[in-house]
DNA sequence: TGTACATCAGTGAACGCGCGTTCACTGATGTAC
DNA sequence: TGTACATCAGTGAACGCGCGTTCACTGATGTAC
C-alpha cells in the first residue's frame, strides 16, 4: 500500500520492500511453498530477476518473510501478557501470564496460519545453555515463554524441580493445539470448540504446576480476566 | 525385498506393492513432498506412467502411504500400551496407559519423521459426536486414546469434569512434543534430552489430572516399568 | 554549471530441471469355445 | 488341446507447467572534477 517514490520510473525506488510485501501477502494464502521469486517478481510488475538485486537467493526472501512473522507473532502474544498484567495478585499474575503467552501463541496461528508455517519451517535453535544469555532478544517467543515460567518459580507456584523442561512441555502443548486446528484433524472444529479445548488445555497446565507446590486454585479463576 | 512371482517378464506382476514400497522408503527419507510419481517409477524400473495402471493420480498414492503409516503409528503406540497393561493396579495402570499412548506416538514421530509427516497430512478429521461411534476402528490412535482417557475417569482419577477435551489436551501436547523435535527447534536436542523432556512432560498432565480429584501421586511411580 | 564516468537497478533470453497427466500404441495373459 | 479374442499391464512420445538461476545487456542515477 505505501507507494514507492519514483511512482513511474525505471527504478522501482522500492523493490526490496515491495517484494517482501508482496511475499508476506502470498505466504499468508498459500504458506511456504507457494513462496516463488519468479511469482513474486510478477505481481510486483517487474522482470522475474529483478529480485537477485536485492535477495541472494529465495531462501533469503523467505528468512526475511519469516522475520516479520516472528515479529508478529511476538505483538500477539505481547497484546494477551499486556491484560494478564493488570491482574493484582503477584501469583495469579504470574499465573495468567503464562496462560496468556500460550494464548497469543495460538491466536497468531490461528490467525495467520501461512506465516506462522513460514516462521517456524525456519525458526532457529534455542540456545542450550543459558536462556536468554547469548544474543536471544526479549522479543523471542521462547524466551517470553522462558520469563513467564521463570516467574513462576519466583512467585512460589512452580516447584523448581518442576521447572525443568517444563518450556517444552509448555511449547509442544500450545504449538499441538496449533498445528491440530491450523492444519490438523481439527481444523474442522467450529471457534467456539477451539476455545474452549484451549481454555481446558491452558488450565491442565495450570493445575498440573499448582500441583508442583501444592498451591490452591480455585476453578474459573484463571481466565476470569479475559 | 519381496521378489515379484514373474520376474524378468514385460508384467511386472506386483507393480502396485512394489510402488508403494518404492513409496515408503522416499516418504521415510524425503517426507510428502519427495513423493513423485515419476521419481518411484524411475525406481521401480518401469515406465513414468505405468503407475497410472494401479493408481488414479498421485494423492490415491500418497493415501496409501498415509494409510501404511497410520498402522505403523498405532502398532507403536500399541507396543507401549502392552507394557503399561501389566501395571497390576488398576489406577496406575490407567495412568501408565495414557503416558504409554502418548510415549508411543512420540516414539515414532521421532523414529520415523517422513511416515509421520506424510500421515499427519491425510489424517481425516475425527468424529464431532460420540468417539468411536461411526466407524472408527480401535486401530485409531485417536480411538486409543480416548479410550486410555475414559478409563482414567472410570477408575476415578480423573474428574469427570476435567474429561471434556482432554483428548484435545493430550493429542496436542504430544503431537507438539514430536513436532517440535522432528522438524523444530529442538531438533538438535540430544536424544538423552528429548527423553527427560518428554517424562516430564507426561508427568506434567498426568500430575494435572490427579489435581481434578485430588488423587494422591508418588513420584516415579508413572514410569517404573519403563 | 556541465560533463565524463562509475555504479546501480532494471530487462529479456536462455538453460536445465522435474513434475503430472494424456495419448496412441504393443506385448502378455487368460478365458471361452 | 488349440485357437480366437478380449482384456490387462506395460511403453514412449508429447504437452504444458512453473520453477531457480545465470548471462550479457541497457537505461537511470549519482558523483568527482
Amino acid at each position: 500500500m505505501s507507494t514507492p517514490p519514483a511512482a513511474a520510473s525505471y527504478h522501482h525506488g522500492n523493490l526490496r520492500e515491495a517484494l517482501i510485501e508482496a511475499a508476506i501477502d502470498v505466504a499468508r494464502e498459500r504458506g511456504p511453498d507457494g513462496l516463488a521469486l519468479r511469482d513474486l517478481a510478477r505481481r510486483v510488475g517487474v522482470s522475474h530477476n529483478a529480485a537477485y538485486r536485492h535477495f541472494a537467493d529465495r531462501d533469503a526472501l523467505v528468512d526475511e518473510v519469516a522475520g516479520r512473522g516472528l515479529a508478529a507473532l511476538t505483538a500477539a502474544m505481547q497484546a494477551r501478557l499486556a491484560v494478564a498484567e493488570r491482574v493484582v495478585d503477584p501469583v495469579l499474575r504470574a499465573r495468567s501470564r503464562l496462560a496468556a503467552a500460550g494464548h497469543g501463541y495460538v491466536d497468531f496461528a490461528l490467525a495467520e496460519p501461512g506465516l506462522f508455517k513460514v516462521l517456524f519451517t525456519s525458526y532457529p535453535t534455542p540456545p542450550d545453555g543459558a536462556v536468554g544469555a547469548d544474543g536471544a532478544t526479549e522479543q523471542d517467543p521462547f524466551v517470553m515463554l522462558n520469563a513467564c515460567l521463570d516467574d513462576l518459580v519466583s512467585v512460589g507456584f512452580l516447584a523448581a524441580a518442576a521447572r525443568v523442561h517444563a518450556e517444552i512441555t509448555c511449547w509442544s502443548t500450545v504449538h499441538g493445539f496449533a498445528v491440530l486446528h491450523v492444519e490438523g484433524p481439527m481444523r474442522t472444529a467450529s471457534p467456539a470448540d477451539r476455545e474452549a479445548a484451549l481454555v481446558v488445555t491452558l488450565t491442565a497446565i495450570d493445575r498440573g504446576y499448582a500441583a508442583s507446590t501444592g498451591a490452591v486454585v480455585a476453578p474459573g479463576e484463571l481466565f476470569a480476566e479475559a
